[in-house]
DNA sequence: TTGCTCCTCACGTCACGTGAGGTGGC
DNA sequence: TTGCTCCTCACGTCACGTGAGGTGGC
């Protein structure tokens, strides 16, 4: 390294903004490895050279970005692959932020209007025959997931002789809500005979006594539409084991914006009670 | 709690979106306590009146708000205290989203253009008194900080009989960088006689041979001077203990906007080398 | 030569997640 | 009655920070 000269660990860190204890940490799990380190004291030295790689460490670091995902950067095979992994990590931030917003907006709504009582309503849904695609989705990548899904069961349907016989939709497992990881059905009722390929299945989705209630407004909001669900069933009626569903009744695929999103949310319950209160 | 009715933990997650495993962790902590817990078997009951704390509750942990944090919102003494704790925090993410656009921003740059070479030039600088505000001080809060103590000198300077004798600047410990906390010192260089009062103090700043940079632009760019800097030391000449320090040429209390500010980076050197490369 | 820098353990932090192994509720 | 829900440990994770106790470099 022509020009390069050695740095001690602290004139390293004045240099870099990285603290004496990241460094350590970098070349222990073999991040950032000192170009040199003296055998007998254990000094770590080092170049120059390292300097630029480090800012780059510490930008990732500020976006907190794992530390083996910026491995992955700096290991890439050749320039463009790094490339697309930064644009690729720089557009989920991006992403990130824009979901931050939403939080923030969200939680101020929250914290003055309350939200005005959500009207809940009963409804018997006869058993469905769809085209699904099902996996084990973890809460963090689920509206990616389902936004992929339900465009693939789109795209079959417009391919297709079958026709459409409701919303998109969507069956979430108890898991998926407990434990934040879960089995996620997507799907579209069709009418008619379908010719199913690739990761499609055609399935009956079971008849249900339900709980509805209809969430208007952007997906950052929706637990409020759970909320009013789940205490007006504690409340009112008995609960039942099965998967929560979703009708996306207006959705981003429709290019609506946000806030004027439609989303009807469907509780499973025992048995709807009839209008004289009494129970069969 | 007149129509309030319990629920399970799993009810409870699905109504509240926040995880079983969240939950209980919740109840050690003591931050959302189930109303009820059955002595015999220590299962959890919940309230559906307590649905909206854990909506909040999850708001804020999407924000990444600490539960020490979210604890102190919700036994604020009063309303108005809540919600004081509550701007304030919103403040302080709208801040941390636009830290992280200017992040996302200096990357680019960094991946584009790496940065043209900065000029170092050498400064002998002499004995400096001035008046200053100490602290030790960490990484994070140091820019507010800095903001806040510059502002108080400049206040004192302006209704005293003291006159500026150069530009705002600071003094920066080896432990401020190495360790991410470390002494700060704020101060600004002064003519003549000066009255000291409250956390202000008179002091001379120690003369110094420097290598100097000058940085345009963004602090959150800042690091691309020091990179310069420390390996043009050496590289070129021996660098010595003691405080780097910043001169803020062109400075956002000015009025000037991120792209315009003008920072010079001083990084205290052994000695500085004469123009024929001999040291006497 | 002195003290200052650097070293290596070992353990702590924060907000849960991950099983293991077991009991109670409908 | 069966299995499904819920329970409590104990330990892991991630990216370092916090000392303690000690040696080497200028």
């Amino acid at each position: 390294v022509a020009m390069s000269a050695l740095l001690t660990i602290g004139e390293f860190s004045r240099t870099t903004h990285l603290s004496v204890k990241a460094l350590r940490h970098y070349d222990d799990v073999g991040l950032l490895r000192p170009v040199e380190v003296d055998v007998a004291s254990g000094y770590r030295r080092y170049a120059t050279a390292q300097v630029p790689v480090a800012h780059v460490i510490r930008r990732f670091r500020d976006l907190d970005m794992p530390l083996e995902q910026i491995r992955a950067v700096l290991e890439a095979p050749d320039i463009a692959a790094r490339d697309r992994a930064i644009v690729s990590h720089l557009e989920r931030m991006e992403q990130a932020l824009e979901q931050t917003q939403a939080t923030v907006a969200s939680l101020r709504a929250l914290l003055e209007g309350g939200g005005a009582a959500l009207a809940v309503e009963y409804r018997a849904a006869p058993l469905t025959p769809a085209i699904a695609i099902r996996d084990h989705v973890d809460w963090e990548h689920a509206e990616q997931w389902l936004g992929a899904a339900l465009n693939e069961l789109g795209d079959a349907l417009s391919g297709g002789a079958s026709i459409r016989a409701g919303p998109d939709a969507a069956l979430f497992s108890p898991e998926f809500f407990e434990q934040h990881a879960g089995e996620v059905v997507a799907f579209v009722p069709v009418d008619g005979e379908v010719a199913v390929a690739g990761g499609l299945e055609l399935v009956d989705i079971p008849a249900a006594e339900l709980a509805v209630t209809v969430h208007r407004g952007p997906f950052s909001d929706l637990d409020q539409a759970y909320g009013a669900l789940g205490t007006y069933v504690a409340e009112h009626v008995l609960a039942s084991a099965g998967p929560i569903r979703e009708h996306y009744l207006v959705s981003e695929s429709d290019g609506a914006d946000p806030a004027a999103l439609r989303t009807e949310v469907c509780w499973p319950i025992r048995r709807i009670p009839d209008a004289r209160g009494a129970q069969l």
